[in-house]
DNA sequence: TTATTAAATTTACAGTGTAAATATACAACG
DNA sequence: CGTTGTATATTTACACTGTAAATTTAATAA
């Protein structure tokens, strides 16, 4: 008997296949992820996943893709939480503490866009980098608003050499030095909150197991007394 | 035919078959390493290797000791290439250089220790920790030293909760707060150094592909203006 | 020489992703 | 209504994985 009767065919079936497949990673980790053990949670033979994803990477595609948009709502949604000018500080902050809250919440999805779990794949950036540069509007948006307010320490920040962007900030940063130089910041900041999350979350940070928060929030505030300064209303009156 | 002559019987046959491992991780990457794979290389047949190690977790645990013994001699070797008193801040920056010099010349290597790149295995830390130990002690040992001289700027870090520690730093710091501050801090800038280091290994830092090397100098200079205050040799008759 | 041990073999099993052929339910058209 | 077409599943099959068990042989010790 092939094909059963439409007793109860679900009919958005990719979002049931990536549900069980979430689920399945959350208790098992993302590396054995398995189409049979989706299919049989589903009562369903492997190969009829096929007809919904090409291969297993296309289903690891999806999940990266949907982890991703994830992470950008509760990045943007921290964002808008602080809204109005002169608050640009607090609403960095806030995106910084929404970083870590979102992959304490969703670890496997944090290492399954961060890390390196599942075996032989390698994303496909192209087709990621959309809901990517959604993920990191968040903090590239408000990095801006504070260079533009001249809150940014004027260091001597080493830009990212464009032609080497593999189509990684051709539409954002086309030679534009600000933009450039927002973008390194963001890349700096972003390195360090990554290091201490990653770190805290495969269990890498034994010591602080229970309270990475304190780890975390100290490091938030090096990180603004790195490259924030208070705005000067009159520079040239300094001696 | 059962065990062929000793024609060529190897004498370290484990180290053969980690050398094996190694090759086959350099080529194809370290998720897709295979028993079967390394004995076909061999020539030999795949349960063999049993005899050696009693399965493929054992086979992976050796490999991350020997990575972890190989990125420990590169960390001492750079600390003692910098000897002597009055030159502690050169140590530090020459041990953080050698991190990340490490990580290019061994990206799997560093994958393997510090990343999450092999489906399923959770390493044995109660195994790894004295290798692993060695391996942080460069870092730890020149922290120390510099705390020892008050060059070390007192701020309010956040110490970890011994009672937590699973068995991590029982032996190194039971309770004394300075070994406590000096493990803080140096968790602290392994995290900053892990960060910039494993994003640039895994391609995740494009538009900087060929020039790494200055950011990750940048974060060290920031890394030292944090941390690190000079000498003051008459604290007391400040105002 | 004989017995023992160590090291490799063959065989087997359960699991994986996936390609190919096959069968059926459903929708549209004559 | 009957026929056809297509989407969706199934079955079957293949190559691959790690690993357990039994077996066979080379090297060593008594």
């Amino acid at each position: 008997m092939a094909r059963p009767t439409k007793k109860q065919q679900q009919a958005n079936l990719p979002e049931i296949i990536k549900d069980a497949a979430w689920r399945q990673i959350s208790e098992a980790g993302a590396s054995s992820l398995s189409l049979r053990g989706i299919a049989r949670e589903l009562g369903i033979t492997a190969p009829a996943i096929y007809n919904y994803f090409p291969d297993r990477d296309a289903l690891v595609t999806a999940l990266i893709s949907d982890a991703y948009a994830s992470f950008g709502d509760r990045q943007l949604d921290a964002m808008n939480s602080v809204p109005g000018p002169g608050r640009e500080l607090d609403r960095l902050r806030a995106t910084g503490l929404a970083y870590r809250a979102w992959a304490l919440d969703h670890p496997h999805r944090y290492m399954l866009i961060f890390g390196n779990p599942v075996p032989g794949y390698v994303p496909p950036m192209q087709e990621l980098m959309p809901v990517m540069m959604r993920s990191i509007s968040a903090l590239t948006g408000t990095i801006g608003e504070l260079y533009a307010l001249g809150m940014i320490d004027p260091q001597a920040i080493p830009l990212p050499q464009v032609e080497n962007s593999q189509g990684f900030c051709d539409t954002m940063a086309k030679g534009d030095e600000t933009t450039l130089t927002v973008l390194s910041i963001a890349m700096l900041i972003w390195s360090r909150v990554h290091g201490l999350v990653s770190l805290e979350i495969t269990g890498k940070l034994p010591p602080y197991a229970s309270d990475g928060a304190a780890l975390y929030e100290f490091e938030l505030d090096s990180v603004a007394r790195q490259f924030i300064r208070l705005p000067q209303n009159a520079p040239d009156t300094a001696p």
